[in-house]
DNA sequence: AGCCAGGCTACCG
DNA sequence: CGGTAGCATGGC
């Protein structure tokens, strides 16, 4: 059952304290964002990690934040070749690029964004459309990742695997948020000790 | 010194 | 439709 890994890990691992906002995590708490400044950090932040460690990620914020560039007017502003230089370090940065743009614009024109509005925009997939609604928005949706098909052995569309945590689970945003961390940090742990040996 | 990260799009058959 | 090449850097 699903609840009981999810209570396995909790205990394993500890509160994870997502989403990480200018590099801090806070284990346990899960009321951020908590302004919308934190909101579009959060965002940004998910897309910056598509397919890429959060390690990079997170150089490519810190960047953004030292160029002025981490608000959606900013980056509306900018000019696609300084976005893109500054983002370097998160890798595939001309696409990046040009997802941070769209998203911004609609970012700025959207209090609260659909499911199916951010699918609609480019660059925004399922996986990066929930996270921004379940981490920005505290929306309960939860968020399939590499992590998620490998750890559970789910070889299933998006949609399926989805639809099986969440009817598993109390849908409580709270739940999902720290599911979804405990998932990746006992991922990364697994692929830390099959390197070493 | 490769392999691969908290994916997505475009294009192929 | 399902499958896959291309996108790119930095950590380990």
């Amino acid at each position: 059952m699903l609840h009981a890994q999810y209570k396995r890990l909790l205990e394993k691992h500890g509160a994870q304290g997502w989403w990480p906002l200018n590099g801090q995590y806070n284990p346990g708490d899960y009321s951020h964002p908590k302004n919308e400044a934190q909101r579009f950090e959060i965002c940004v932040g998910a897309i910056l990690t598509q397919n890429t460690a959060w390690k990079n990620a997170e150089k490519a914020l810190k960047e953004m934040i030292k160029q002025k560039l981490l608000s959606a007017e900013a980056i509306t502003e900018s000019p696609l070749q300084k976005l893109s230089a500054a983002i370097k370090p998160a890798g595939y940065y001309n696409q990046k690029a040009k997802k941070l743009k769209i998203f911004s614009k609609f970012f700025a024109e959207t209090k609260k964004p659909e499911r199916e509005q951010l699918l609609g925009l480019w660059g925004i997939g399922e996986e990066t459309a929930d996270s921004i609604l379940l981490y920005a928005y505290k929306q309960p949706e939860f968020v399939v990742d590499a992590y998620t098909k490998r750890l559970f052995k789910l070889n299933k569309p998006y949609a399926e695997i989805k639809a099986m945590f969440e009817n598993a689970l109390p849908k409580d945003y709270r739940i999902y948020n720290e599911f979804h961390a405990l998932i990746v940090a006992e991922g990364k742990r697994a692929a830390a000790n099959s390197n070493r040996k």
